[in-house]
Order: C-alpha cells, then sequence, then structure tokens
DNA sequence: CCATAACCTGTCACTACCGACAGTTTTGCC
DNA sequence: GGCAAAACTGTCGGTAGTGACAGGTTATGG
C-alpha cells in the first residue's frame, strides 16, 4: 500500500486549485502512485461516430493517429457501448465485455499498455462521455490488491480533475445560453407538439380553440427566436425547457 | 482516523452485489462510518418543477411533506442551480451558495442535520439530478479532517450504490429502446429541419429536389413510428440520433 | 446474376402550418 | 383602481407538410 500522506497531499492540491492543467495533475498522479500511464478523453456522442471534446495522454504521441488508422468504427462502437457504464471498469474485463474493442487493445499494446489498469467513469452531460484511463505499474499479482487500495483514490482524484477541466471549460465559455421563459401553456402546446399533436388535437386535449393554440406556438416561436413549430421543438429540448420523457 | 479494514469489507460488498437495498447500504455506512444520517435523491427535472425517480433517507419518515409543505419551490431552484456542480459540497458551503435553500436547511435543523456533512454529486442522464448526502456525527471541530478522511471512501462508495440502483432500474424495464437507425441523408434532413430549415431550402443545401428529401423525411418519420417532423425531430433528439448543437 | 439497401425523382390531393390583422377576459401585483 | 402579463378567440391568405401513386440509379454482397 502506498504512502497515505501522499494521497491527503494530492486531494489538497486538487481541492485547492481551480485550474489543474492535464499534464501537472498526469505527473503528480504518476509521482503519487505507481502509475505507468494516463489517458483522458472526453467526447459527443454523434449519431454518425464522435467529436472529441478532449483527449490528453502519456502515451507516445501519436498514439490517436494509430488509432485512427487502425479503425476509428470500432472506438466509436465501443465509446456508445460504454458510455452508460458507471462503475469502474478494469482493462481486462473492458476488453473481454466489449470483444469490438479489441483492435484497440491490440494497438495500445504496441504503446506499452498492460492489463493491469482501470477505465473509470466521470459524470457527463447527456451525449457526452468522459473517461479517465489509469494503467497502474505492478506485477500482475499485485494488480488486485493494489486495484482495492488505490480505486477510492483514482475515483475522488479523478473527479476533481474532471471537474476542474470542465470548470475551466465553462470559464472560457463565459456564455449564458440565452434563458428564455416559456409560459404554462407555451410549454405544454411545445409538449404535445413534440408528441406529434396537431394544432385541433392539442386544442381538444386542452380543452381550448385551435385559434389560441396557435396563439401560444407563434409567441413560443418568436420567444425562442425559431422559425417553425419543428425547429422550436428541438430549440426547446436543447435548452431543455420540455421534459425529455 | 476510522478504520480501514472496515471500508475494504464495505468496498467487497458493493463491488460483489448486483443490487444493494438503501436500507442496507445506509445500515452498512452508518456501521462503518460515524454516520448520522443519509440521504440520497435521484430526480427529473422538469420545465416546470421536478419528478422525483428515488428519495430515501435515515430522517424521520415524514421528513419529505415537510419539506414540501414548507416550501416547494425553493427545492426545485436549489436542484436547478445545484445539477451542474460535479464536486462534493460540505452542507455548510451549499447553505451559503445557495441562499434560497436556507428555508429547507432550517427545516431540516428540526430534524436533527447539522452543518457536519456533505452532498456528493452522482453521475446522470441528461436532465437527471443524483446527489447522496451524508451527515457525519463528529464534532464541528473535527469534521474537516473527518471529510479529508473520508471524502474518497464516500465518493466510491456512493457511486457503487448509485451505479446498483440505476443497474436494477434498467434490469426492471428491460426495455431496450428502439435502436432506430437512420440513414445518413435521414439523418441530415432531420438535422436541417431541427435547423428550422424547410424542404426547399433543405433541397438547395444538400443539392438534390425538395420531392427527395420529402422521400427521406417520410423514411425517417416511418422508422421512428411517428406523424409529423416535429414529433420526429423530437423523438431522434430523445434517441440522441441527431446532434444537439 | 440477383437481391437488397440506399439514394434519387415526379405528380396529385389534402391537410396543417404560419404570419398578420384585431380584439376580450382573467389574473396578479403595486 | 390601474397596469401588465397571461390566457383566450376570430378571420384571411399564403406556404409548407403529408401520404399515396409510380418509378429509376448505384453500390454491396451472397
Amino acid at each position: 500500500m502506498a504512502d497515505q500522506q501522499a494521497f491527503f497531499d494530492l486531494l489538497d492540491i486538487m481541492e485547492s486549485e481551480r485550474a489543474v492543467e492535464p499534464k501537472r495533475f498526469f505527473a503528480l498522479m504518476r509521482s503519487t502512485f505507481n502509475i505507468e500511464n494516463l489517458l483522458y478523453i472526453d467526447v459527443e456522442l454523434l449519431p454518425r461516430g464522435f467529436r472529441v471534446h478532449r483527449l490528453c495522454h502519456t502515451f507516445e504521441a501519436d498514439l490517436p493517429e494509430v488509432y485512427r488508422d487502425r479503425n476509428a468504427g470500432c472506438i466509436d462502437a465501443v465509446l456508445r457501448m460504454a458510455s452508460g457504464d458507471i462503475r469502474p471498469v478494469d482493462l481486462a474485463d473492458s476488453r473481454k465485455r466489449y470483444p469490438a474493442s479489441e483492435t484497440l487493445f491490440q494497438a495500445a499494446l504496441h504503446f506499452g499498455l498492460t492489463p493491469e489498469g482501470i477505465i473509470l467513469p466521470l459524470s457527463a452531460p447527456a451525449r457526452r462521455c468522459a473517461r479517465l484511463v489509469i494503467q497502474a505499474d505492478v506485477a500482475p499479482a499485485e494488480w488486485a490488491s493494489y486495484r482495492r487500495c488505490h480505486l477510492r483514490d483514482f475515483q475522488l482524484l479523478a473527479n476533481l480533475f474532471h471537474a476542474s477541466l470542465l470548470e475551466s471549460d465553462a470559464r472560457r465559455r463565459d456564455q449564458h445560453p440565452a434563458s428564455v421563459i416559456l409560459t404554462n401553456r407555451e410549454t405544454e402546446v411545445l409538449g404535445w407538439a413534440a408528441a406529434g399533436k396537431s394544432y385541433w388535437e392539442i386544442a381538444t386535449i386542452l380543452g381550448i380553440t385551435e385559434r389560441t393554440v396557435r396563439f401560444f406556438m407563434t409567441n413560443a416561436r418568436r420567444k425562442l427566436n425559431v422559425v417553425s413549430n419543428t425547429q422550436a421543438v428541438a430549440q426547446a429540448m436543447r435548452h431543455a425547457l420540455i421534459p425529455v420523457s
């Protein structure tokens, strides 16, 4: 078991500093624990493929290029399947659970990756998927006890690191997202439109005239600064103004 | 500092058992650490108010009712503001940061809540907000060192407990969410429709005829089993078939 | 070579949506 | 009481969306 004090020193740093650079965090992690490599990835899953928000790691610089050349499709598939995971997953377990990722692991072996590592899930907004991969420099036989001992450290520090990055992103953006306020009726009407109801149907449901439904929808379109009901529903869902379900 | 072994015993339980009942988890937590009270809450934020998915706690049984009677609006506001938090937050800090929650704290004091506690953020899908509140039975002067010592334990165990609940929810539902596959063109036209473009505009953008755009949109509607373009966009956004941005 | 899927196009008739005109009634707050 | 905002209604004319008809082209894989 590694030095307890070293963890608490690192915890103090992560809690006190507002913005922690990835390189610094990686260096601190490596000096505190017996870590061989770290990889942080934050992507947005799109209907086709994905968009990388942030990717930083301690592997050789051209690792992403090699992965991309090998098979981008399988990265996509694995990210998609794993995006729902909430528990930490061992690299070995991940390899078994997602056979599609075998190509990735084969490629990663050439960069020095060993099975003694863990994938930590990180909180992320909708359609975002963030992970911190930690690969330890321990013998296979020692991995289980090492993991058991440091899982709590890794998960907390990873969360704090992730929070630090997201917060600095938010500070950089510094853009407040419109904050449109819809009335009760406007929200209701939008919700029913999202459910595929026509003006006449919504009017019947709400017990008002079709003309009034149109009035609310027009106001909603004007407030959302859009030109069609379809766009209005999309915009309202983006800003969480109408429920998903 | 509490017994290290007790934590690892609890960790083993949380990692080995698929479904951990809240009452059991709470009891284990209380017997392992000097915990006075625990509260787990998982809500969905709606445009107006919120919907509670799960709420369990060790306070007196009528705590939620008292809260509701006091001021439901402020719960709403605080949940909304705090939903973006990723870091653990001390109860005292939360009270200072969200003045709107003062009424809540005043009410909670009557149920035995003390400021020596922490709010742990938990991974949640879009518009969902889950938290585990842990209130320790320690003297105010000891809180800082207690927190520092056990934060990593709490965060990891809370994550595992949360994962356990979500997984059992998923098992209970046992419903695969359609998994509709849209073609490239169908995805494109849906995306432009969500951007407020008309058939004619989309046709011009994509360099095809308006009729063809209608063809793709009709196929998309059929696949998504919906009756209007508006509903199709809403459905596609729900299933993450078109990007948010 | 045939089947399949994706992509592409045309016409017709009907319905729904959209903006702009001009109001009334109700509700809540100072 | 006065005021503002929300809720509600009516009519008109133009544009957009919708379903059903009936095709053709290209690429992929068995």
